[in-house]
DNA sequence: GCAAAGTGGGGTAATTTGGGAT
DNA sequence: AATGTCCAAATTACCCCACTTT
């Protein structure tokens, strides 16, 4: 069964960590979700999470094509796991559209 | 934890999954659970597993307005939040490997 | 049965939030 | 106008150990 590992780069970043990255204090990253500068989703706790891809794309990291990444030659293969997992999304998040989350992916 | 990778089943997630996802501890899942923020099964056992679609929703909470949607017509243009939990299946469950993402897909 | 990993409960420090004043 | 600081309340993170699952 494969399992998630451990994300190096995490798809949401904490208010702390945005702080960090822009050289502000932490309030004014709230200010900036207030105000609409970043978009963030709110914890049902009512904290804030900032997705990476705007994070990134503000301190404009990963705007150059990147060399091609290293190329196993074994066929990876899924697990039922993240197979079930991979679905719920397309489902949830595409309507079901493949092509759609291949394009997504192709993109980015 | 094998279960049916079938899409009409829901597809559930283990705390230390939601805890990733959300970027929170996984005792705050705990905590989401029983105050009732978030409504997961109980094993036998007492653990808890989060239906997949409950989870999926509360990551777009804060994340509704779309910067442009264009074109209604035109090509599906997924999300912010979609792009950032599609990302985060592909560097988890599949190592990062888009292509074995999009073999996976087109098989199913 | 045994070992390793994950989970739940509790207690305590650290973080986050919001408001207001500088 | 935008940012950093102070404050108090709420939320979360990290520590323990016992139990469950694989």
């Amino acid at each position: 069964m494969s399992e998630p590992n451990e994300p190096e780069q995490p798809t949401l970043y904490t208010p702390s960590e945005v702080a960090q990255f822009f050289r502000v204090d932490p309030k004014t990253v709230t200010r900036w979700a207030r105000t609409g500068t970043l978009n963030p989703i709110t914890l049902p706790s009512g904290h804030r999470r900032y997705p990476a891809t705007e994070i990134h794309e503000l301190l404009k990291i990963g705007n150059a094509k990147e060399p091609a990444a290293p190329r196993p030659e074994a066929e990876f293969v899924p697990g039922l796991r993240a197979l079930a997992v991979l679905q719920s999304i397309v489902r949830d998040y595409f309507d079901g559209d493949v092509d759609a989350v291949v394009n997504a992916l192709r993109r980015s």
